[in-house]
DNA sequence: GTCTATAAAAAGATAGAC
DNA sequence: GTCTATCTTTTTATAGAC
């Protein structure tokens, strides 16, 4: 079998990538607090306790690092679209499970999904690509779901293009007010949103 | 009856004021392609066709214009908020109309819309203090609909604040995908919204 | 009112010592 | 691997001529 294409493993330490890991999360809180252009290089060294030739080593320019930040909320929403799909519930228990895993890595991820949802625009060429694609990826997931219900008579007949953008719109937004602290969890938002959503699009 | 202090009008002619608009809605296209802290003086110079000393002539900083382009968006949105209260439809007719007006000023003011959903975090000062409030206020028009629909029980017994974020979620998210040329008007997206949404909370 | 020139600070990134 | 010093560009804003 020939070496998998997928992801060329770069030729780093075990440790080198622990290490960039834990620079890529601590720079998700300081954008996700004052913005990705406003903030310098030198809060970055700041914040991360490095001085800048340390910092550029594990970070190949801070356009890298927020593709980096992106990523790593990325593949675990493809991953649950993935696991939604082969859960074999029905379509309106698809849709429920998929709003709880969403929520739960809003929770879990809440600087990365901020910096994402703020500052997508800031991704250049390729990298600017491969996030979009990746978005779409999980839209039609949604759109799947969605067919499938209406196929099935659990849902009526509603634009699944519309009701896609809908009920991401509605999950999006938690990252601005669902907090771990909060008196709610993903959960139970989650739960709530199911029963608004489900029942709005039912026969 | 003494002064009135709310709106301190500024001793600018009327001509200077018209010009002044026009560069803010200009500037507010340039912001919401590139973003705010991308964009550098020399650009919105060039966009507004003028060089720095005349930009600056009409902006008191990048900052005040960033601001100006938020007020522009709020003031419609405060405004929507009393007209629909002035009314006087049941709650899911308010309900219902509030989506209408909302994803039309989204519709007629995609710039700003964008740029006050993105950049809202780079206001400092009174200037942030006034915009949350703004935005409070009407997340508190769309909870007391709510809480009005629960008590005539044209609603079920949904969490007001949830609920009210779930709505804002899904209708604030229009900004990435609703176009004015597209094949859905904000009119068609907003009666579709409003029928999964209160068929949702429906008692 | 509008321009050009310039100030003064900060940006992202690199070089080379250790 | 990490540091300090530095390069180069760009930033926001102002001064002063016209």
């Amino acid at each position: 079998m020939p070496q998998a294409a997928a992801k060329p493993r770069p030729r780093r330490s075990a440790n080198w990538q622990a290490r960039r890991d834990v620079i890529i999360d601590t720079s998700a809180k300081v954008f996700a607090r004052q913005g990705y252009h406003a903030t310098g290089i030198n809060e970055l060294c700041t914040a991360n306790g490095l001085g800048k030739g340390a910092l550029y080593h594990y970070i190949g320019s801070k356009e890298e690092l927020l593709a980096a930040i992106h990523d790593r909320v990325m593949d675990e929403v493809i991953a649950i679209g993935a696991r939604v799909e082969a859960s074999g519930g029905t379509p309106p228990e698809q849709l429920a499970m998929l709003g709880d895993e969403f929520l739960d890595i809003i929770a879990r991820y809440p600087d990365h999904v901020w910096v994402f949802l703020h500052e997508f625009p800031a991704l250049t060429g390729g990298r600017a690509k491969l996030f979009h694609e990746r978005r779409d990826k999980f839209e039609q997931q949604i759109k799947r779901i969605l067919r499938a219900g209406i196929a099935s008579g659990d849902f009526r007949d509603v634009d699944p293009r519309l009701t896609a953008l809908a009920w991401l719109g509605m999950h999006n937004y938690t990252y601005l007010w669902l907090k771990p602290k909060g008196p709610l969890s993903a959960h139970d938002v989650a739960k709530q949103f199911a029963d608004i959503f489900i029942s709005g699009i039912a026969r």
